[in-house]
RNA sequence: GCGCCGGUCGUAUAGUGGCAAUUACACGACGCUGUAAACGUCGCGACCUUUUGGUCUUCGUUGGUUCGAGUCCAACCCGGCGCA
């Protein structure tokens, strides 16, 4: 992997780079679609590449879960097994050591709402506390209830690696625990040296494996709210030869730009840095203006099946009794398939020339339509609600990316921004 | 004509003396940020209220029994089945 910087973004941490991988390219800022199971929810691997999409996110969790990391191994790696050329990155799993612990069955976020995260996990500091969870963690490892079958698994650091080293994506992720800001300071702690011992343990055992020659290995900052946390998580990550890096936790709005400032000031200029499950329009400008070059989030996969669409003034939910007859495209002026259907010139193997793939100029799909779709639950639904979001949200960081290039990155920023409305 | 069964929120249902009344779907709104997520939460007779509330009107119709009736009784209307 190699990473180089094309143009920085002046008077900020911002900036525009390119990042080789064996499988392909990735221009940078840029935003990865999440495919956890080895699947972009809704759509084919070509739909997604026809997207824009360079590169995507699978699980590690899940993936050896289910189908298992060894059976991926034997179709030939990810890359294989789910048909997708490009570059992939996977998740070490460290994610779910927080939605299936201490976020199990309450409704904790990467982001919180609101500006007091006051209300405490009382329970956490007793190891019996009765809470329902599916992880419980040790300064060793985690163990896991599977969310599937209820089967008992035990994750180290150790264990991450070799699962990803058997998925074989291009970049892998240290093992790591993201907290909630609602932990007492002292877990914060606690969770934060293990977090430290785990990347240093990911990084050498990755090391000592001939997969350090194919895959590259980010180390995670965490350290939840606190700046002097973040400060020395930032330090220390960045005091180990990991090949890039991701910024974990989960936060209020406000702290999460005050982090990702803190943080990238710390790490190395020269290496790249992922945002990690980050992605709402507003916080992509926040991230690249500071430092941040690649994102991933659900948001607008699992957005776009739930019926809320993205659009330039601010999302919509198209389930909404005010568009059962509205005949206007999601968008007006948007790109993308859903919203243009624009005749294309693909050629189909075995033809000669272009062959338009669309008879006739329709004028695309309708709110009306996809509102139809949605209360009939047909899944055409969830495949336009989600080709549309993923357009229109790897086409703003492509945008954001291009900003940068010619020098316009702030008066792109504000004119968006005063468009959109996040709601 | 006789007998039996049945008529409850848009639909299908629960309910056998304390009920504005169960559940599902539909409908309406909201939420979702390294996916336990084609999911979840709330609302769904009317009006009032700051509240854990208050008032009114409702279970085919009309009457009755009862402190109290969707629930018991009577008649009637409508539907289904059976016998003529």
């Amino acid at each position: 992997m190699h990473f180089k910087i094309e143009k920085k973004l002046e008077n900020s941490l911002g900036r525009a780079g390119v990042l080789k991988t064996s499988h392909g390219e990735i221009h940078t800022p840029t935003f990865v679609p999440v495919a956890t199971k080895a699947s972009v929810k809704a759509l084919t691997p070509l739909q997604v590449a026809e997207l824009g999409a360079e590169v995507v996110l699978a699980n590690t969790y899940h993936l050896y879960l289910q189908p298992g990391d060894e059976l991926v191994a034997r179709a030939g790696g990810l890359h294989k097994f789910m048909n997708w050329e490009g570059p992939i990155i996977t998740d070490s799993g460290g994610f779910q050591v927080f939605s299936l612990g201490a976020a199990y069955g309450k409704d904790f976020s990467k982001v919180i709402r609101g500006t007091e995260p006051a209300i405490q996990i009382p329970e956490r500091s007793s190891a019996e506390d009765g809470a329902p969870r599916l992880a419980n963690i040790g300064n060793d490892g985690v163990s896991f209830r599977s969310h599937i079958d209820g089967t008992l698994h035990y994750i180290t650091p150790e264990k991450s690696m070799e699962i990803q080293h058997n998925l074989g994506a291009d970049i892998i992720f240290a093992f790591d625990e993201a907290t909630s800001p609602h932990e007492s300071y002292e877990y914060q702690n606690e969770a934060l040296s293990r977090t430290h011992a785990w990347a240093k343990r990911s990084l050498e055992y990755h090391q000592s494996k001939p997969n350090k020659d194919t895959q590259a290995l980010f180390g995670i900052v965490q350290g939840g709210l606190e700046k002097d946390s973040r400060k020395k998580s930032a330090e220390y990550i960045s005091s180990l030869p990991f090949d890039g890096f991701g910024i974990g936790g989960s936060y209020t709005k406000e702290h999460m730009e005050l982090t990702t400032r803190l943080v990238n000031e710390i790490l190395p200029e020269d290496k790249p840095r992922h945002l990690l499950g980050i992605g709402e329009p507003e916080d992509l400008f926040m991230g690249v203006e500071n430092g941040v070059d690649l994102f991933d989030c659900v948001a607008p996969t699992r957005n776009g099946r739930n019926g809320t669409l993205y659009t330039k003034n601010g999302k919509i939910n198209i389930t909404n009794a005010q568009y059962r007859g509205d005949f206007q495209p999601i968008e007006d002026g948007c790109g993308c398939y859903v919203c243009n259907n624009p005749s294309r010139d693909l050629p189909l193997s075995g033809e000669e020339g272009p062959v338009p793939l669309t008879r006739g100029t329709t004028g695309g799909f309708t709110r009306a339509y996809l509102c139809h779709l949605f209360h009939g639950k047909e899944m055409l639904a969830a495949t336009l609600a989600t080709t549309h979001n993923l357009y229109f949200i790897i086409n703003l960081v492509k945008k954001i990316r291009q900003s940068i290039l010619d020098d316009n990155f702030f008066e792109f920023k504000e004119e968006f921004l005063k468009n959109y409305n996040p709601k």
